[in-house]
DNA sequence: TAAAAATACTCCATAGGTATTTTAT
DNA sequence: ATAAAATACCTATGGAGTATTTTTA
């Protein structure tokens, strides 16, 4: 039995005459004629009683109309839904982000705007370090990620430069560069004889290396003293006086007790990324309309550039 | 598209091969290709990532799955319906009866052992005159009905023979012929003195005839005195006094006051029957399962005449 | 390089068209 | 006599088969 045994039949329970069906369906009586016995044939079931002015449902009849209506309406709600899905306006979206990405308030405002563009999707949220979101994307357990740190550019996952940031150094409450907190940007040579703590990935160059770079156009090499595994942690260990750091700006917001933060002069070039991570060649089509969404946002932020080029899918 | 599209597709994505489910379903691979990739066109959605090694579902195809196993299982239970309607195991059955003929236990039995044997039918029950009843049927209101009289065989209805009982006079208590009511079987020539009071159906001959036909078989014309609408009605008349009549053995279940039954004598040749009426060239078909259980549970009644037949547990 | 899917073509089964007959009122 | 369905027969679309090429890890 085919689809097209179901729509015929239909139209002859509706029009209750085969000539006049088939004029609906565009074919000629007779070709219709044998599609219906065709059917009764394979069902081993009369479905119409046969009169002189038309034709006339039997109960079996009246039982398959119910059945055949229904599914060809789940048939047209599966197109549907499948062609929503292909056009991510439906389906799943695994999204990830790194605490110090989510700290800028791009990333929840992204988030709060897809749900309400694209309410059919469901979105599954993770928050984690570089490295597993990394693994994620990879194993597909999720679809796209917030990164701070950018992502060696050769690798399977293309890489969207959504935003850049101003960096603050982040400075013990008593220090004395604390002090002059009201006395505008902080030149980073100011920083010379302070002890860095930074955040260093495990895998691959993070702010790290632009920090380094940064100070060294500075005029001099810093001095560094701890590592923390996390971004959030060194900000602990300034508090605790163990020196300085540097972090984005959008950081701030986490206010901990006994740090002081001040923003870095301009010309020092310290800029922190935003970066959103995706598998190269995506095909999670919700992925498209996130990457959009996005970018509409991070425009309407800020500026919004690409570090690596994205391959577009099919 | 057509339910082949889904079966194709369902088969390549539990594959994840199309190769594979080509051999499954017995086709060659490149026809399968092509479907699967018609599908696509149509949808406008891709449904499976080709591999090296296979093909693998997309969102949108994982979405498509769980839709067209529904479809396809909806469309085997709608075909399985449709049959069993069509060989009367499903349905609806409208079922009538006079009040004289469900005196009867047979009636009773046959609708639960009907109940029992096809729980898929609806059962519609409708007790009513015989005029009503055959007009029931010609509207299609009801498919089949109980009924005492026979109906003039020329119409488009056919009436089945279901089993003859003999009759019993019903007798005023105070009655010269209810003070022997133990002195056995009565002959029809005690009542020639006695005034009848009769059943007449509107139309058509019923009981009537009969008995008229068996009071001049015993040598005397009966005197007709009142005549009533419903058999039933007739006994309230022989209990006020007003004559006596003759009615079938099974309706002795009713007693009334002030009625007293007396068997008729086995020679008088007077029968009552118990019919089953349908349209000719019936196509309800659950109608021709109930006629088949009526036949069977008449034989098996066969030979008892009164309600003190055991039924046998089915 | 190898396995699998895609393409190119060929064929034929069958859906659909045309002409006519049968059927039931 | 008439309207409609069924039958007979023909046509041609497209589903399926065979051979081959393309793709990608």
């Amino acid at each position: 039995m085919e689809l097209r045994h179901l729509r015929y039949f239909i139209a002859v329970a509706e029009e209750c005459h085969i000539t006049r069906a088939a004029e609906r369906l565009g074919i000629q009586q007779p070709p219709l004629s044998q599609q219906i016995r065709a059917l009764e044939a394979e069902l081993d079931v009369q479905l119409f009683r046969r009169k002189p002015r038309g034709v006339e449902l039997t109960q079996a009849g009246e039982a398959l109309l119910a059945e055949a209506r229904g599914i060809l309406n789940r048939v047209e709600q599966a197109v549907t839904a499948a062609r929503r899905t292909g056009r991510g306006e439906a389906g799943r979206l695994g999204l990830g982000f790194t605490s110090s990405a989510s700290s800028h308030p791009l990333v929840p405002r992204v988030i709060r705007r897809f749900r309400e563009a694209t309410p059919l999707v469901a979105l599954k949220l993770e928050e984690a370090g570089t490295g597993e979101l990394v693994d994620g994307l990879r194993a597909e357990r999720i679809d796209a990620a917030f990164v701070r740190s950018p992502i060696a550019p050769e690798t399977d996952l293309t890489v969207y430069s959504v935003l850049q940031e101003e960096m603050v150094a982040a400075i013990p409450a008593g220090h004395r560069l604390a002090a002059s907190e009201k006395a505008g940007r902080l030149p980073l040579a100011a920083l010379e004889s302070e002890t860095f703590i930074l955040y260093r990935r495990p895998l691959g160059p993070g702010l790290y290396d632009a920090i380094i770079a940064a100070c060294k156009r500075a005029g001099y090499s810093p001095r560094i003293g701890q590592e923390a595994p996390r971004m959030l942690a060194t900000l602990s260990l300034v508090a605790a006086g163990l020196g300085v750091t540097l972090i984005p700006a959008s950081m701030q917001r986490i206010g901990i007790e006994g740090v002081t933060y001040r923003p870095v002069e301009r010309k020092s070039g310290l800029l922190a990324p935003l970066n959103l991570a995706c598998r190269r060649g995506e095909d999670v089509p919700a992925v498209h309309r996130f990457i959009a969404l996005v970018r509409q946002t991070a425009i309407q932020t800020a500026g919004f550039r690409e570090s690596a080029t994205p391959s577009r899918p099919r």
